[in-house]
DNA sequence: ATTTAGTTTAGAATAATTATAAATTACAAG
DNA sequence: CTTGTAATTTATAATTATTCTAAACTAAAT
């Protein structure tokens, strides 16, 4: 299963993606595992340099995840700060976003209800619900102005 | 009213801020209007520089809009994309994310029900809850995988 | 008035991302 | 299988957003 590449060709091809010997590391890298998860450019970078290996220029990484996330295979996640977080979890849900480590963490569909929706301004339409629940350290003896 | 620096000065004040020209100055051309915006740093300095006749540098818009983020006067927007926006609009509310223009619109809070949340991880407190709805061109003629 | 800590500033430094253009590769057609 | 061509990869430069630094300036306490 880990080394069965066809999957990934199949998928590259219906997507008009050419199954280069970079793009199918990179899928190997994301896709060939039980959990989903969460990284930036970079931190994919050092896991393609670990886990594999191969070595993939900065822009090669920057490429191709800008085209799996174009043909919905990633999904890139709306958070504060300057860095851009992907999710191989290209599904609907949401997320925890601490604040003070910067962690990520899942949180599951059925732990949020989102029970009225806005319809769509005219001309567009709804294409990703996300929500972001920002965490803080609960520190009691804090300043009121940060409560 | 425009030019009551009064309530600014003791807002300021009473934040541990001195109430310096360069931040009475944000202060006038970020809240003393009726409606509430939405700003990344270079549009707040160009309509620094466009609406007062004050040249304040960048260092100090940056420090500022932090000091001011920090102190809960503004609200940082968790987005997708390099840039960050600043929100006047302090309070817990949700937005529209228009990905082909890059708009961001409110959404007013009665038009989304939030009817579960997931309590916070231990030690941890929720700090906000925010809903951003990506928006795309309603085209009927996109490819499948867009859908 | 003097002092001092807070603030502003220009410019340098850093970091993330995108652009460029030459080398390489996938693959279709013969 | 070779060849032609367009897609892809690559190193590096360029761009953009943000933070850092250290000197000059200023608010406000003494």
């Amino acid at each position: 299963m880990i080394n069965d590449f066809k999957h990934h060709i199949d998928r590259l091809r219906s997507s008009g993606l050419r199954p280069t010997k970079q793009r199918l590391t990179i899928c190997k890298v994301l896709f060939d595992r039980k959990d989903t998860f969460h990284f930036t450019i970079d931190k994919l970078k050092k896991r393609i340099e670990k886990n594999t290996k191969s070595k993939i220029s900065l822009a090669t990484v920057y490429n191709t995840v800008h085209a799996f996330k174009n043909n919905g295979y990633l999904k890139e996640i709306s958070l504060q700060g300057n860095k851009t977080f992907f999710d191989t979890n290209s599904t609907n849900h949401h997320h925890f976003y601490d604040q003070d480590t910067g962690d990520l963490m899942d949180i599951k569909n059925e732990d949020i209800l989102l029970n009225k929706l806005p319809l769509a301004p005219k001309g567009k339409r709804i294409k990703k619900v996300e929500v972001t629940i920002s965490l803080a350290n609960n520190n009691h003896n804090q300043k009121y102005k940060n409560n």
